[in-house]
DNA sequence: CCTTGACTCTCACGCAACGTGAGGTTGTAG
DNA sequence: CTACAACCTCACGTTGCGTGAGAGTCAAGG
């Protein structure tokens, strides 16, 4: 019966945990030895090894200290909805982390062919990701995401080098005193459309979320150049065209 | 230029952090303010602003506080290194997730119409879970994951609960002298077989990790009251068959 | 001038689950 | 008798703040 019972470092050794791990257990109240030698050695029966096998059993599963311990106390019709609870809040907390994972690899893909980056040019992006995050639905950042890697980086950066020439472009032109109607302002709304469509793949609520996005932050819409003046003469210089803006 | 200055209740609600944050960022030298009023008052300039804003755009990444503070000291061609790393730890923090809840969802289709569940069970199965995925590829886990849930809870009870009689009933024909080459052992290797393949779904790598694990763990198999006596009545008995076993 | 209330300051504990010594005692093998 | 392994009890460190406690500061109102 006395030789069953074992020392920390012979049950740290069978269950393959730590000698400090059974000090804490035993610290915290959840699992102390049944006895003591006369030295102050712990002393752990059978039984005690049946808890533990129980605790390592749980937090083999994810759960906190004290969730064992609640678990080992009370009657075990609730362990099941435990157990769901718990699943559940994994797939959360995975749900958070793909997130991050996906703002990650958005700054990636801004930077791909960028090979100084400043902290600075982080912010901006980072800036423009959030902002993004209010206006577009998870889906459709994912799909964006995904456009992204199919048309690859020259695609992209062509399209980002071509923004700031027609904004431009279309500044002098208002600026000269073209008309919306004319021939000239027609193709700068279609170069305009085309930009347009590149970005959003033709997915109208895709380019619906961009339009109010810059209604509602002219902060973002001026880093770019954008006004409303700009707005509204695209706008107007844009005949019936497949619905894919306004 | 003295009205620029901010306080820290001010900067926090232009930020949409707590003062306590800022006190922090102040204690362990990651935002220290530029100035002190004579009173002792944190006066934050515009440019202790700006590095709040790289701070804060690092935090939504995910970055630790130290691992800001080394981005912010160092110099720019390494930041992008720095994400690609953060990048792939996030992917492995989400793989050990889903490991976890992998397991969990194992674990809730065992307990799928059991009401009332003890930790003696969920340790048992447990038990079961850590020693096959010693003995099986996590492919392998994830194969036999979805074929329970396709095959649905009611089948999977009807194998589990016909294990226990086929061996019961091997165990009795090995103890009243039939012979493996004799028409009823024939039967019950049959029979066998066919449990079997309702495990492995006729995947050969599945088959030969189960009989690695049987060989290697007497323990486990033992507990399902098998035995190398069982298994070689089986195998003479089963006559040339397509290659699901052995 | 004094008080009130909003804001600020500096400690300092708490959390989760142990890791990692520091410094001292016990048990056993040679 | 003496190593040496194994045990003991503190107690701090980790991550990023939350949450008071107790006290000083500043502008406005009585």
């Amino acid at each position: 019966m006395a030789g069953t019972e074992l020392r920390v470092g012979e049950l740290a050794q069978q269950t393959g945990i730590s000698v400090r791990t059974l000090h804490h257990y035993d610290e915290i109240g959840l699992l102390s030895p049944s006895r003591r030698s006369e030295a102050g050695y712990r002393l752990y029966t059978p039984n005690d090894l049946v808890r533990l096998q129980h605790i390592l059993a749980l937090r083999y599963l994810g759960f906190g200290l004290d969730e064992i311990r609640h678990c080992l106390i009370h009657p075990d019709y609730t362990l099941v909805r435990v157990i769901h609870l718990h699943i559940q809040r994994m797939q959360e907390q995975i749900a958070m982390q793909q997130l991050l994972c996906r703002r990650l690899e958005a700054l990636a893909t801004a930077f791909e062919q960028t090979d100084s980056v400043s902290v600075t040019d982080v912010t901006a992006i980072v800036e423009v990701i959030r902002t993004m995050e209010q206006y577009f639905t998870p889906d459709m950042l994912q799909e964006l995401e995904e456009r992204r890697k199919q048309i690859g980086p020259e695609r992209i950066q062509q399209v980002e080098a071509e923004w700031p020439r027609l904004i431009a472009e279309v500044r002098t032109a208002i600026a000269e005193g073209v008309t919306p109607d004319s021939p000239m302002a027609q193709q700068l709304a279609r170069r305009w459309m085309d930009l347009v469509h590149a970005f959003t793949g033709g997915n109208p609520q895709i380019a619906q979320a961009l339009n109010t996005m810059y209604q509602q932050e002219p902060a973002t819409a001026q880093r770019y150049g954008l006004d409303d003046t700009l707005f509204r003469f695209i706008e107007q210089a844009m005949p019936a065209t497949p619905a894919d803006e306004q």
